[in-house]
This record gives structure tokens, C-alpha cells and sequence, in this order.
DNA sequence: GCGGATCACTAAATCGAATAAGTGCAGTCT
DNA sequence: AGACTGCACTTATTCGATTTAGTGATCCGC
């Protein structure tokens, strides 16, 4: 039952030509000059036995293989912007014959393992986009999406005629591999802000328990009373602020206006129901497979891609 | 500046001996004898070089690299079980010279292009432990388990008083690939009321948006008004059923009681705060990951995992 | 002191694809 | 007619590891 793999071998036999010819005619070799009627064949012989090309003898030849890491430090909490963005690139990357795989436990060690096991033809970092051999700055344009999607949040609550804003962190997520975004996200909302000529913001960093949380924000608004609205980094830290303003009998938004980012599915049941930002990273994902893999990006592709508010009840 | 891969041609001149010797030592073939001199001057020209093998030529010689693949529909949502399960698994192989990589995206010829481009020893999946060329039933305890760990959910709400649960369902979660799992889930927790001589479980399902879930848990209470608890599919789907009867003016745990299943970090932020179980899924971790590699599994380890009922307020 | 076993290795084949370097043949140019 | 070019392929090498089948040297028994 157990058939072993068919091997270009097996199919230049079946089609009666050499085992070079067969690899010309499947990977469209222009160099070479080979009649239609053989390439006919040789394809007909490569579908009717199913041939699929062996993956670890082409990485050893090409000095690559065909799959792109995505390196995630923890297990992320689903953000539909980050779902769609792994999808999308997902499926990019296999319209290009490539494949994405994602590896969990970040480390400079880890890297050099990986590409010793499995030559990845690209290591990508959600957090900080990796470098690659092929592409100096295979960004996607994520960064730069980044800075306009925050601006998007942080807009949102200046133009609902909040005056100062405070931005919230939690701090164990921070320390654990969050670090990098964190810090894009708190600068990004410094310049949104000061481009326009508003009070910078303050930091509201949430603890390890819901007693923790409590605390923070009561400190919070009683050392910022002027502070009428926060963003926070994702959906998740915006949840647990509405639960400690709850706990605490602040009113949202009434005294304190509250917006997430990268809408997480759960804000919409919450009461207040969380106003978020939703992120088409979809665009994001597709160019990002392009530019890894060294490929020109469609200028007639959508670039910026759209973050719309979604406007619930708590900003 | 990019010095070329170190190979082990180049281990092998460096320590004056052939290729294959230096397979021999790295491998420590027992059929083989090298002298314990030349074992370590192999040794030391390795490590002096930083020669690590290269996966693809390892796997186009053995047939299979080092490489298990665990296959996770789509993004989950960080229930500290999963990251805990991942972590350990990931660990283990790694101990063992291999590598766990993930990969979002499940679907029957994924799993041919896989196999093909990465030739990994196996490939697990979350929902069904999938079967792999070396290990038949390489379920690790999960299933086993998934069992006793239902029990504990459902045996905490028997044992509080209730007389006639519920179990909470996602419908749209369903329908994206938690089928099986969901279906497990509702079997177990059958199984456990039929031992424990109670009554069969309800079922509430959930929809798509807030609204959805209030009309049906409106509903469900009224047509089951006997119905007192339910028990959750994960800490997501009682959150929402909190946040329904938050709505609804039902009171919790008073009229009804919730409990979760993986604690997930957010049950602790909520009102009334969640109870859930929280498993210690790092033993399966490391169990499967040595039944995956065909391994003995260490008797001596503690074989049923612990799962234990993290009491809040809700349950 | 000579056949055979054991030791400590080495040479070479192998996995499956990509590709550089040929090879034979038809047609073209001069 | 002979050299040359282009076409349509084939042969043979390569990537880096594992592994089988040797090969000389030493040791053992009788």
C-alpha cells in the first residue's frame, strides 16, 4: 500500500526522456530549448503520477529550501489583524511555491539551529521583521503601517475631544518578547500626538492580577485626573482596564474613554463593548511574501493598508 | 565576512581523517570502533569549527528530517494549557535533536505539500493527534487525558451542588475546526454525568455576535430553567456567556453558574471573575513528544496529568 | 609462520533535484 | 563541400550527510 515517493527518476522513465529533461520542463527553464510535444508529455507523465518535488534535495542543491519562518516569541492572543496577516502571507507565500511555518521560542540560538535544519529561505519576525539573505529590508511596509494604524487609535480619541490621553501597557507581557512593539507603539503615539500639538501621553502600566490592575488605574487617574482617555497596545490590555475601571466604579467612557487595537473577537462582548481598531493587514501579508522573497511588489497593489475604528461603547 | 558553512569535509581535513569518520564519532554508531583519540580530536575540530549538520542532507539521506510538524487550524487563543502543551513539547523535542515547527492552515493536501517539502518525522495536530509513519497512536495522553481533565470540570460543578448542567459551545468556532475537539469534549462530559448517575447536559450554543448570544442564553435559561451551571468548551466561550448574562440581568454564580476550561488570563479581569481549569499539559508535552519519535516513554513520569479547578467567583 | 579474526579506519555509493557541459543531427552560410 | 550555428536533448557533476563494503595493520591460536 504504501507506495514510496515518486521521484523525477520515475517520471523522466514514464515519459521516456532524460531525468534533466523532466527538471527543465517543470521548472520552465528558459535557458533551454525543449519541443512542446516533450514538454507535453513529460507534464502529462509528472500529473498522472502525482509527482511532487522532494523538498530536502532541492534545499540541499539550491542552498535553500522553499519555507519562510515566522518567528513568534509566545503564543499570541488572536488578533484578528494578526490572524488575517498570517493567512495572507500564508497564502501568498504558496501561490509562490513557498511555505509558512512558525516557530514559537525566539533566541539568536534558536535562529542558527533553524537554519542549519531547515535552511529557511527567509526568517521573518512578527515582532521586528528578521533579515534575510535576499532582502535588506523586508519590511512589507509593517513598521510604516504600524505608525499609521496608531495614529488611527490615537486620532480617534483627540478628534472624540479628549485633550490628554494615556497609553497602557501590561508589564509581563512587555518583558516577555512584547518589548520591541511596545516601545514602536508608545513612540508612534508621541509623534501622532505632538504632530498634533497635543499634551504627550501618559503610561499606564498594568500589573500581574486584577488587583494589581486596580491599583495601577486608581493611582492612574488620581495622579492624571486630566487624562480622560486611553489606548492601550492590544485588545487584551484594553479588556482588562475596562475590568478594573469597572471594579473601581469609573465610568467608561464617561470619565475614562477607552480604545484597543487589532480587534480580538472578545471586545465585543464585553460591557462596555470595546471600541478597537481594525487592521486590513491582509495587504500587509501578501507584500511581505513578495519582498521576501526578493520578488518586485505590484505597485498597483493597495500600499497603505486601511485601519478603520470600530466604533463600539467605550471611546 | 560570511564565511561559508562548515562541513563535514571540513571537520573531517581538519582533523586528519576521512568524512566518514567524523560521521561516525558525531553519531556515536555503536556498530563502529574509533579510538578514543581520534574521537576526540574529532570532536574538538567540530566544536573548534562550529560545524552543524545540515538538515536537508540529512533528511534527503534518511528519508525524514528532524522536524515534527504540529498543525493548528487556525490561531489559537492563549489558553495558558496550550502555551504550557507547545512549550514542553517543543522542549522536549528539542532535547532530543529536533524541532517542532508550526503550522496554521490545516487541510489533507496541505498535509501531501508538507510532507513533501519538509519531509518531517511527523505531523501532529492539535485537534486529532495525526498519525506519523513511526508511532501509530502517537497520542502522547492527550486524548486520555482531554478525558480526566473534563471530569474535573464537570465533577466541580456536580460536586458544588448542581444537579442539571449545561455545556457552552461557539457555534462559529465549531464550524472553524474545533469540531472534533468540541465533540470530545460534550462526549466526555456525557460519559461523566452518566457515571456520576446525573442527568444529561444541555447544549448552548453560541453565535456570531453579542446579540446572538444573549437571545440564546435568554432562551436556553428559559426552556431550562432547571439548568444551574454550565460548563464551558474553553475560557473564551464563558466569558462570553458571562458578558450574555451580564447583560440578561442574570445573576452569577447565583442563578447560574460558569466555569471555564484552560485558564486563559483573561477570566481572572473579568466580573464576576472566571473559574476555570487550569491542566498541566507540560507532562503531555514531553510524552508526546517522545511517542512521536517512536522513543520509550519514561515510566517513572507522572503519566495523568494534574488539572485543577482555579476557583474564582464564577463557579 | 600462516590463516583468520579484530581493529581502526577509508573509499565509494546513495538520497533527489539542479545544472554545466557535452552530443548528435538538421539546416545555413560561403 | 565543409565549417558553423541552433536545436533538442543527454551525461555527468554537485549539494552534504549516512552507510555499506572494503583495506591495511595487528593480534591470536596452533
Amino acid at each position: 500500500m504504501r507506495s514510496k515517493r515518486v521521484t523525477m527518476k520515475d517520471v523522466s522513465v514514464a515519459a521516456g526522456v532524460s531525468q534533466a529533461t523532466v527538471s527543465f520542463v517543470l521548472n520552465d527553464k528558459p535557458t533551454e530549448t525543449i519541443s512542446p510535444e516533450t514538454r507535453e508529455r513529460v507534464r502529462r507523465a509528472a500529473a498522472e503520477l502525482g509527482y511532487v518535488p522532494n523538498g530536502s534535495a532541492r534545499a540541499l542543491r539550491e542552498g535553500t529550501s522553499r519555507i519562510v519562518i515566522l518567528n513568534v516569541a509566545r503564543l499570541p492572543h488572536g488578533g484578528t489583524g494578526l490572524a488575517a496577516f498570517i493567512d495572507a502571507l500564508d497564502a501568498e507565500l504558496e501561490r509562490l511555491d513557498h511555505m509558512l511555518l512558525v516557530r514559537y521560542r525566539a533566541g539568536s540560538d534558536d535562529i542558527e539551529r533553524l537554519t542549519a535544519m531547515v535552511s529557511p529561505r527567509a526568517v521573518l519576525d512578527l515582532d521586528r521583521i528578521y533579515d534575510s539573505p535576499d532582502a535588506e529590508q523586508a519590511d512589507g511596509g509593517w513598521t510604516e503601517g504600524l505608525a499609521a494604524h496608531t495614529a488611527v487609535q490615537i486620532r480617534h480619541l483627540v478628534e472624540t475631544g479628549h485633550e490628554q490621553v494615556g497609553f497602557a501597557l501590561p508589564r509581563s507581557r512587555v518583558a516577555a518578547g512584547l518589548a520591541r512593539l511596545a516601545a514602536l507603539r508608545v513612540g508612534y503615539a508621541r509623534r501622532v500626538l505632538e504632530d498634533l500639538r497635543m499634551p504627550q501621553p501618559h503610561t499606564l502600566t498594568l500589573g500581574a492580577t486584577a488587583d494589581d490592575d486596580r491599583r495601577s488605574l486608581a493611582e492612574f487617574v488620581e495622579r492624571h485626573p486630566q487624562v480622560t482617555a486611553v489606548a492601550a497596545l492590544d485588545d487584551e490590555t484594553a479588556l482588562r482596564v475596562l475590568a478594573a475601571a469597572s471594579a473601581l466604579g469609573i465610568e467608561v467612557p464617561g470619565r475614562l474613554a477607552v480604545i484597543g487595537f487589532d480587534d480580538a473577537g472578545l471586545g465585543e462582548f464585553a460591557t462596555p463593548s470595546l471600541t478597537t481598531v481594525r487592521i486590513d493587514t491582509a495587504a500587509f501579508g501578501r507584500r511581505l511574501a513578495r519582498v521576501t522573497l526578493g520578488l518586485p511588489v505590484d505597485p498597483a497593489a493597495p500600499t497603505p493598508a486601511a485601519a478603520v475604528v470600530v466604533r463600539r461603547d467605550s471611546a
